[in-house]
DNA sequence: AATTTATATCCGTATATTCGAATATATGAA
DNA sequence: TTCATATATTCGAATATACGGATATAAATT
């Protein structure tokens, strides 16, 4: 397979891990501020380990960054350097909007981010 | 499930319908032109159940439409009527870009649409 | 009616994906 | 060193997806 091969792989599994829900909300989420991995979890009101596995699909294509702080390691949205990039954050940015379980997310994190500002002040 | 969740969903279909390399290589070829069957079926070079198949999945999610003209079904890429759409048309714009793959699809496509006209002017 | 051409669908198989529960690892604190 | 917390990985089961070859359908032609 040549480079060409090697980049449309590339791109077409990074469209896959597109559509997945699981995915997709996380990487909603991660359109406005890094998260670890328990807020996110928190957010969303899903088990660890399955938060844990997409964050490793997303993070092994470079979708997502990982900063580690402590035992904490915080995630962010990749940063866009062509216009295949481009399109992807665009979707992700587009796709379900007005969508109640996004909101839902939204909330549940405000609250959880809440508690850990509490827990850091106290 | 709420209209929410539908639309939700019918997102992530369309997103995960557009993972795939042979319903990608369709979609590009359809960015510039409507096509038959047996004309994507030449440019792509595979056999004509898988072809037919993958624009079955396509038509459902409305990512393209068909048109009857005697025994041929031509297709053609579907109209982006929102924010989603239009980088649903972008990203199949923007990658596989310069894909070798792709070159070979469009060279395929001429090749047998010369055949066609040929034909036609007999 | 029989044939041809274009397209769609079915069928069995192979492969991929997703999941929760359990376990492993890694860091910092006691 | 032991413990607690945060995160990652493994496991088997369930489900989904993609495939080619064969068959079915549908329209046009003879």
């Amino acid at each position: 397979m040549n480079i060409f091969g090697r980049v449309m792989q590339r791109q077409i599994k990074m469209i896959k891990a597109l559509g997945d829900e699981t995915r997709l909300r996380i990487l909603k989420l991660l359109l406005k501020r890094e998260l670890c991995v328990c807020e996110l979890e928190a957010a969303l009101s899903l088990p660890q380990s399955r938060v844990s596995r997409h964050l490793t699909v997303l993070r092994s294509l470079g979708l997502v960054e990982d900063r580690r702080e402590g035992t904490w390691i915080f995630y962010s949205l990749f940063k866009s350097q062509n216009d295949f990039e481009k399109s992807v954050i665009q979707i992700i940015r587009n796709s379900l909007s007005d969508s109640e379980l996004v909101n839902q997310d939204e909330k549940r994190l405000k609250r959880k981010l809440s508690q850990v500002y509490a827990y850091k002040c106290k």
